[in-house]
RNA sequence: GGAGGAUUAGCUCAGCUGGUUCAGAGCACCUGCCUUACAAGCAGGGGGUCACUGGUUCGAACCCAGUAUCCUCCA
């Protein structure tokens, strides 16, 4: 039977993917294991998958496939978020393209649509997430929108106001006009733009009307001309000597004439363009606080969506940044305008909708931090959730130590409703339904509740009519941070078996960009709600970021498809080239070539198996093998030790690296080289046991990171008859075991021999098929006894010697102590080998006058700990044994 | 402007509490090989003033100070 010399991915990923659903082997229920839980950071319902998930996603993976081959529960909830900003923004835009104008329909309407939206397209992400070879637990699939869950998101609101930790208020908000809706500061991200900064000639009342001179007005540099007409005054610095003059003065906004102030504060810079300061306090977060200061009107003259509205009284209608160009020209025709320069400044800009973002003045719920932050900081202070890399803690302390209100609500019908009530010009009442919100607003007042229950009746039918629900939604993140608790149904039933069992969970893995808003309220909302943390290990991982170190993204289309990849590589060879460029916590140069990589590792493990499937056993013959098995035995634990190792500190690219190098380098290179029987020889039924052993133990070590691959040779007749649910992914995970240390060192000297022998050949163009004769002058204790059949095998070497004295014209060198002499048929060249030895020598000298140079200074021998001087004396002793040896062999050249 | 982090081979990164001449891995590179598991491979090899300048120390890639460059977060 001939297998293909390539591996092939594409139908073995198809096959063991449906074979492990038909199993249900991602299905977790609570039994007396330990749990092991992993709750997936719920992508966007609108999102498709990019390369950050696939990282993000092939490392939870790793830790929950390793962790149930290792014995325990393991359960990995996937799920999706609601995405109240891009949903909406989506459907307005599906809505569009039939005709639909969202205004025009009702709330209920639009929720219809809304929702058929997300059962077409929304989860396409998930499906994705099943190609990557995600082992999640689909039974379990959660969405942030879904009754339960927001059931749990409209609960802690209520929660959280009756504790009085939510309020609503007027406040400065970050205003998205192309979505018309409130965002947090997480939400708007900041860029450096190239401006425009204009100067503009102000008039000063009571000055002569016609003139504009330095004694007639004064000058304002702003990056906003379409907002002079918001001017609620003008501030200067009262230390400034160049305007002492305009101290108690007015001045005319340019175009309207409106009257304004001139204010002194020393908020305003002297040494910034003017030294005069326009205040617009509806429109800046700085200039409302000065209006606030200074007691003055707050004069509004945007819409929502960004156009100029009646108050600005002129341009009424346009949009701000047409209405910018415009009022330059104006005033420069009324000469008003006295020169423009080129600015940079940082600008915000919406996440969802690359608007720009507009400060803007509005009513609000916000929710308190100050007081849900403190047990949320302690948590991570004292340790109890552990942040992987360290280095996030000083950053998430900052944070939480400098928390602001968030602001919770947004302008928008996709997500959670507000459960505030209004009835006529009362205070809102925050409640459930409608029905309770009427029996709380006869409740809190006195007299009502004395009322007869017929005026109560009347009441409830009067209240049943006019009262109406708020308009807005919650922000999505009031519902991503119940996520660990709201997936396990904590909040409808707190007692529940799931919940006791699964939570708190063990590992979160996410990036580390949504540390605060994310990760952060998820460890508020633990301590607030259970009483517990909501999980124990925060992973941070990097960014993606492409070869030359720029961030992956739509706009600049530096991010490869990660579909196509899969397609092109595998999904294990993927996965490997993730892990492999990504140490904890740092950014990932992604470069193809590591994928590549991958893909030439499965092709690796694929032939060594093809080797190992195509023995014949001859059960007559004695086994040759015993040195190399028990090597490789103990090589196999050390490497687990190392990877196990890795693993308890995250750090899953050397973990894989380790195995990488275990799989390639000791078992394909030297361990299956040294037992593999000469060409279409039989093998003896020994080694064939021990390696077929061997490469189950690799199969079972590599699956977390390659899980197709392993599940598709694991189930090899090689290994036996398997019953049906007797999977790689639930095999046992290797144990260590008995590690021979002096073994493994002789066994180190030994590959550094074959690489001398092989060394010898190359230099001198002698062909591999060549057989060498090898003579060994033994210095040392190593018992070359039991390596010389591998030896002779690897090296090709036909008749290995132990010789007492040097061997005179045979290409010479060292390995350890030991001397090692080839004759060769071709004369040696005695320039280059003395070139060679003298070049050896000196190195072996200057190493011995360095060790000298320690052993000889009495500071380093009273100091420095007695192991390292011994140390030292070993150096010694070794360096000048050698350098006799090479001496004597420069002497009989 | 404030806080944190980084700088080690052509590239991406290891290097734990200072102690082998300590400078290491993978990839890339060079040379030779179609050696019947694998050219998606095999064998061998060459690459580095550990950003710079001082200091502490018997001893520094590692600790300290300053300089330069870069990144992230916050304002």
């Amino acid at each position: 039977m001939s297998i293909s010399t390539k591996y092939n991915p594409q139908e073995t990923e198809e096959k063991w993917y449906s074979y492990w659903l038909d199993k249900h082997f991602f299905h977790s229920e609570p039994d007396e294991r330990e749990p092991y839980t992993i709750v997936i950071p719920p992508p966007n319902v609108t999102g498709v998958l990019h390369m950050g998930h696939m990282l993000n996603n092939t490392i939870q993976d790793v830790l929950i496939r390793k962790a149930r081959m290792q014995g325990k529960n393991a359960c990995w909830v996937p799920g999706t978020d609601h995405a109240s900003i891009a949903t909406e923004a989506k459907v307005v835009a599906m809505l569009k393209e039939k005709g639909i104008n969202k205004k025009d329909i009702t709330r209920e309407e639009f929720l219809k649509y809304a929702w058929e939206w997300k059962e077409k397209y929304g989860g396409i992400i998930l499906e994705q997430l099943k190609k990557l070879g995600a082992s999640c637990d689909w039974d379990r699939t959660r969405f942030t929108m879904e009754e339960d869950l927001s059931d749990a998101v409209i609960n802690s609101f209520i929660h959280l106001y009756k504790k009085g930790n939510i309020y609503r208020g007027v406040r400065m908000v970050n205003w998205d006009p192309a979505g018309k809706t409130a965002v947090s500061d997480e939400e708007v991200i900041r860029k450096e733009v190239n401006q425009k900064l204009y100067y503009i000639h102000y008039h000063i009342a009571g000055t002569a009307k016609d003139i504009l001179d330095e004694t007639t007005c004064l000058t304002i540099a702003t990056t906003r001309p379409e907002t002079i007409m918001a001017d609620s005054a003008i501030c200067i610095n009262p230390n400034d000597e160049r305007y002492k003059h305009l101290h108690g003065k007015k001045v005319f906004v340019p175009l309207i004439n409106r009257e304004i102030p001139i204010i002194l504060d020393d908020y305003v810079e002297m040494d910034f363009g003017t030294g005069c300061l326009k205040v617009t306090p509806a429109h800046d977060l700085n200039d409302y606080e000065l209006g606030l200061k200074h007691h003055l009107p707050v004069i509004d003259i945007l819409n929502d969506d960004g156009t100029l509205n009646d108050k600005a009284e002129i341009l009424i209608g346009e949009d701000r940044f047409i209405a910018r160009k415009k009022i330059a020209k104006m005033l420069e025709e009324a000469g008003h305008l006295q020169k423009v320069e080129d600015y940079k400044s940082q600008v915000g800009f919406s996440e969802r909708t690359d608007a720009v973002i507009e400060p803007k003045l509005s009513l609000q719920w916000f929710s308190k931090m100050e007081e849900l932050a403190k047990p949320a900081l302690e948590e991570v202070l004292n340790g109890e959730v552990k942040l992987i890399p360290e280095k996030f803690i000083n950053t998430y302390r900052h944070w939480m130590e400098n928390v602001k209100d968030w602001c919770i609500s947004r302008q928008l019908w996709w997500g959670q409703r507000i459960p505030a009530w209004y009835f006529q010009h009362e205070e809102p009442v925050v409640a459930k339904t409608k029905e309770e919100a009427i029996e709380e607003l006869i409740n809190r007042v006195p007299e009502r509740r004395d009322w007869s229950e017929e005026s109560k009746a009347g009441f409830r039918k009067q209240a049943e009519e006019f009262i109406t629900q708020d308009e807005d939604v919650m922000d999505t993140w009031f519902s991503s941070w119940l996520w660990p608790i709201s997936v396990f149904d904590g909040f409808k039933n707190p007692d529940n078996k799931d919940f006791n069992y699964y939570y708190p969970t063990n590992d979160l893995v996410t990036a580390p960009e949504i540390l605060f808003f994310w990760v952060a309220r998820m460890i508020m909302a633990g301590k607030e709600f259970t009483g517990k943390k909501p999980f124990t290990n925060v992973y941070l991982t990097g960014i993606v970021r492409d070869k030359l170190g720029r961030k992956m993204s739509k706009s600049l289309g530096n991010s490869p498809d990660p579909i196509g990849l899969i397609e092109q590589y595998g999904a294990d060879g993927v996965r490997v080239g993730m892990l492999m460029s990504s140490p904890a916590g740092n950014d990932l140069m992604f470069d193809e070539a590591y994928c590549e990589q991958g893909r030439n590792f499965a092709n690796k493990i694929w032939n060594a198996f093809r080797l190992v499937k195509g023995w014949e056993v001859d059960a007559s013959l004695a086994n040759p093998n015993e040195q190399a098995i028990a090597w490789f035995e103990s090589r196999f634990s050390e490497a687990l030790t190392e990877i196990e190792h890795n693993f308890k500190q995250y750090r899953l690219s050397e973990a894989l690296m380790a195995t990488y190098k275990l799989v390639w380098d000791d078992f394909c290179a030297w361990y299956l080289e040294m037992v593999k029987p000469a060409y279409q020889q039989p093998v003896d039924a020994a080694t064939r046991a021990a390696s077929v052993k061997f490469f189950e133990q690799i199969l079972r070590l590599l699956h977390p990171f390659m899980p197709f691959i392993t599940e598709e040779l694991y189930h090899d007749e090689l290994f036996g008859e398997r019953g049906e649910m007797e999977c790689c992914i639930v095999a046992d995970y290797p144990t260590v075991g008995e590690v021979n240390e002096a073994l493994l060192k002789e066994a180190e000297l030994i590959k550094g021999l074959v690489s001398e022998i092989r060394n010898v050949r190359n230099t001198r163009q002698i062909s591999p098929k060549e057989a060498l004769a090898l003579n060994i002058k033994i210095n040392s204790d190593v018992v070359y006894d039991n390596w010389l059949n591998i030896v002779c095998k690897l090296a090709n070497i036909s008749k290995a010697e132990v010789v007492n004295d040097k061997v005179a014209g045979a290409a010479g060198f060292m390995v350890g102590k030991d001397e090692f002499f080839i004759p060769l048929s071709q004369n040696i060249d005695v320039e280059a080998e003395k070139e060679r030895l003298i070049k050896e020598l000196e190195y072996l000298q200057g190493f011995l006058k360095s060790v000298d140079a320690k052993l000889s200074n009495e500071r380093f021998v009273q100091n420095a700990k007695p192991e390292i001087i011994q140390n030292e004396r070993n150096k010694k002793a070794d360096a000048e044994s050698k350098i006799a040896t090479i001496q004597e062999s420069l002497a009989a050249l």
